[in-house]
RNA sequence: GGCCUCAUCGUCUAGCGGCUAGGACACUGGGUUCUCAUCCCAGCAACCGGAGUUCGAUUCUCCGUGAGGUCACCA
């Protein structure tokens, strides 16, 4: 048996979103799953709407998430070139196939006269199709007219690897266009092209393909060739509509979700299972977990809405069971400016108290701030505080000496100021809901915090004690 | 409008004739000596509707309904 060969085939009009990603992630494990070969190629035959530098961003963002290619544009491969563009030959040598076999022919109206024909088909509330006006008399390619493939309609049933069977009626198939009148060829005959010559086995895509099928049908019989196996994805829907998603709901690319701090491993573990899972209760799944148990059959067959909140989980959960050398290396870009002055082994110990914290990377820049910088005494965290604002400003000046007294003589461990924290309950008479909150204002400036005994620990003696001591003088008596 | 496809908690999903319809996210409540988070426990919550087939339908069939796709010299 030949070897399976899937295939990721973007045109370079913008970036890769969720929904790319989920059809280029699921031809990879289908390739990787049969120890088979994964390709890039790149559809640019519409120049037009080619986007500059959106080559490289595909390329990067595959890369990024390991879902790497075995032949493409920028590597090659035994099929190279991998961009259409660069194989316009190859397309033209079919077509004069076709020509020669009377099976295509060159379009005699003009856009304008295909124009009117599509709207009176409009008006009357019926599909149009071109071939209800197809000429009776020919004229000779010379390539300054589209070239349109002589469809021979019938009907078609045909197996989808996701899908099931599907089938339609003959009253599909129609004469589309072969190769446009700037001589590149549309992305219906240029990718069958493709996809033959480069042994492509499995083609998947998303569900807007599948009433293109059976005229795909009919142009692998006309050129006399196999069609692959076709799998067809569901599409991922905006969050809050039943609308294909889209940059306007909020879908980010691929490299944003990286800079804001996403993993890699978090956002193949969603896409994939968004619309996939293997029939069991697992809920993250590694990569290799992937390429061993994915299976086309097990895609959904309806679309999926796209959950940040269930991605957030999955990233957040991740980072929770990374070991902390790996995650301060991933977390190098996201201190606050005013880190750069401390050296590495401080950091280190102030990024284990947010481990557990953090659902994505730049959350640490805002939540580690007052571990680097010596904010200023904010009134309100006092004010609001239910348990705090009863209290008169002596009375917390006075909790606040008694505390700067008592840990003059600490060695700022852990464990010891457990205990002078402890101690200090009881001196004072006081709940923990009171001390702690009013100490941790005090040091932190916060909302919130890592725990005290342990923010108090990392942060050091003297910058703590330096820290009660301005929250006590602008504290009002 | 024609044609095609889809339909289980708010969300992602398990289920492939017989289950108290399971899990996860989110949400709510409780516990872990302050907050935030983690972790643990508990709770809330679904088979689109109607016929049929069957001893029995979430599951099979049909008809509705709803949603999506498509009808380009875009992919």
């Amino acid at each position: 048996m030949s070897p399976v060969r899937t295939r990721f085939a973007p045109s370079p009009t913008g970036f890769l979103h969720v929904g790319g990603v989920r059809t280029a992630l699921f031809a990879w494990l289908v390739a990787k799953h049969f120890n088979g070969q994964f390709i890039l190629r790149f559809e640019d035959t519409d120049q037009k709407r080619e986007v500059e530098g959106a080559k490289d961003h595909l390329i990067k963002s595959l890369k990024i998430l390991g879902i790497n290619y075995d032949e493409g544009p920028d590597i090659g491969g035994p099929y190279a070139p991998y961009i259409q563009s660069l194989r316009l030959d190859s397309y033209k040598t079919w077509a004069n196939k076709l020509v020669e076999s009377g099976r295509a022919y060159a379009d005699p109206y003009t856009a304008e006269e295909v124009q009117f024909f599509r709207k009176e088909a409009a008006e009357q509330k019926k599909p149009f199709l071109y071939r209800n006006h197809r000429p009776s008399k020919t004229e000779q390619w010379d390539g300054s007219k589209p070239l349109r493939f002589r469809s021979e309609p019938k009907d078609y049933a045909w197996h989808d690897e996701v899908m099931g069977d599907l089938s339609t009626t003959a009253d599909v198939i129609d004469d589309f266009v072969l190769i446009k009148s700037d001589g590149f060829p549309t992305y219906n005959f240029a990718h069958i092209i493709d996809d033959h010559e480069m042994n492509i086995t499995h083609v998947l895509r998303g569900q807007e393909f599948i009433s293109s099928v059976p005229n795909y049908l009919n142009l692998h019989e006309a050129l006399g060739i196999q069609p692959p196996i076709f799998a067809t994805m569901p599409h991922i829907l905006g969050p809050d509509g039943q609308k294909k998603l889209s940059k306007r709901d909020g879908a980010r690319d691929v490299l944003e979700y990286i800079d804001i701090g996403y993993l890699p491993e978090a956002l193949v573990s969603f896409i994939a299972t968004l619309g996939w899972n293997d029939g069991t209760e697992q809920e993250i799944y590694s990569t290799s977990e992937l390429i061993n148990k994915f299976s086309l059959d097990k895609v959904q067959r309806s679309g999926a809405r796209f959950d940040e909140k269930r991605l957030n989980w999955m990233n957040g959960s991740l980072i929770r069971q990374m070991d902390i050398k790996s995650l301060f290396s991933s977390v190098r870009n996201y201190w606050p400016p005013e880190a750069a002055d401390f050296d590495d082994a401080y950091k280190e110990k102030v990024l284990a108290l947010f481990q557990e914290r953090l659902k994505y990377f730049s959350e640490l820049t805002e939540l580690s701030k007052f571990f680097f910088k010596d904010l200023p005494v904010d009134p309100i965290l006092i004010s609001e505080n239910k348990q705090l604002n009863k209290l008169s400003g002596g009375e917390l000046k006075e909790l606040l000496n008694k505390t700067l007294t008592k840990l003059q003589d600490s060695s700022f461990n852990n464990e010891e100021l457990i205990e002078k924290l402890n101690q200090l309950l009881d001196e004072t008479n006081q709940k923990p809901a009171v001390l702690f909150s009013l100490i941790r204002i005090a040091i932190s400036q916060a909302p919130s915090s890592p725990p005290l005994s342990e923010t108090l620990a990392v942060l050091g003696k003297e910058r703590a004690l330096q820290r009660i001591t301005d929250q006590i003088s602008a504290l009002s008596s």
